[in-house]
DNA sequence: AAATTGCATATTGTATACAATATGCAATTT
DNA sequence: AAATTGCATATTGTATACAATATGCAATTT
């Protein structure tokens, strides 16, 4: 059966893809008439899309004045980063030991990540490699948390590596926490995701103060 | 300055009450011309609306063949509190100790719910009690997420209260939170914080059982 | 010259119109 | 009789029209 996708989850793809190519700024105002004809929709599903990426902290939203990209703040990741941390290591606890067909996925992952210099396909493969650590974590809710804070890094992240051509690679730290898991460590490996997340926050915001100053 | 609330706030809060009243049952469709009549608006806000809703898990929209209140399950028992019990409990740390005016607040509406018999005013006392707790933890997202959860939370207190005209009151353990507080125990208050929030589960567990059999 | 007002234009907010799909049931086929 | 088809109606999805507010700038006032 042929599943079409609604015009509004495609507004929305679109609409993303513009945000992290930098297409849209961040800060600057999203005009609907303007979106609305670039992406040749009507206002209305726009509106929809735009709306559902304002609760997703993504695009700000300022009654009668319309919309806007949210603007890239220190602030911003500090809580992103912590939350995720705390919300990943959470699913990684109720998720308990993977199964080997899962362990293995995130042996290969990791050497994936190792062998890519594309600093988009590493953002990408990080983030498989944590969705899929705590795949079979059965509460939906928390999963989607942890996805929507996702997309949220991802700005940062993609932002960030387009001005620094170096990218942290946190392989070393995933296999510690692969070893944890091999040893049936759960606890250890769950605290060992939390800094994991961590990581690469310093520079992050280290980069936000060089760019905002 | 006056500050005019949008139709789509409007609606959403006119939806939300149709819920907790029972308007509306669980797992009933909401046929958009038919509640955009009812309330007296036009279907663009009121799509608006209810997608709001869907994001917030007490909708479930189904392509092409529209909105419906979302049922209460205890899949989803077992998702909400537990959840809510760790974004609390990590909201409280961040948080830290509450300032003097707020602990004294703490305690006025504690002493509030013991007084209340109304169980409606009881659900909505303990959420203000609980969102009191965390009023100083800085992360938003959190608060939000936290927020969230409460909402849905009460979609099964009030549920449960109209069949069961007691309902749980659990003032002792707020106590205990407050007197490690006061001792300045943060970790000790966050773990009973946690347990307090786990309080109810059981009992609406049980009962879902039963309406479901 | 700086501040204020008034108005044309741009933009968002809401209602309505039209298009596409789903539903339910009678008519037809097996 | 059970299953299938075809079609009228209901319903959602999208586009457009209209209403209300915000913006920017020239004209006017201080």
């Amino acid at each position: 059966m042929i599943y079409q996708e609604s015009l509004k989850t495609q507004i929305i793809n679109a609409l993303w893809s513009l945000i992290i190519t930098n297409k849209i700024k961040p800060n600057e105002p999203m005009r609907e008439n303007n979106l609305a004809s670039l992406l040749n929709v009507s206002r209305t599903p726009l509106r929809e899309a735009l709306q559902q990426l304002v609760w997703e902290d993504i695009v700000i939203s300022e009654p009668r004045r319309g919309f806007r990209l949210a603007k890239l703040s220190e602030e911003d990741v500090l809580e992103i980063y912590p939350l995720r941390a705390k919300l990943e290591s959470f699913a990684l606890e109720l998720s308990g030991i993977p199964s080997k067909q899962v362990m293995d996925e995130l042996i290969q992952t990791n050497a994936e990540i190792l062998k890519t210099n594309s600093s988009k396909k590493i953002v990408e493969l990080d983030e498989h490699w944590h969705l899929l650590l705590v795949s079979n974590c059965p509460n939906k809710r928390l999963l989607k948390a942890i996805k929507n804070l996702h997309k949220q890094s991802k700005r940062y992240e993609y932002a960030y590596m387009a001005m620094n051509k170096t990218v942290e690679k946190s392989i070393a730290q995933h296999e510690t926490i692969i070893n944890h898991l091999q040893k049936k460590q759960l606890q250890k490996a769950t605290e060992a995701f939390a800094e994991n997340n961590l990581v690469g926050v310093d520079s992050l915001i280290n980069w936000l103060k060089s760019i905002n100053k």
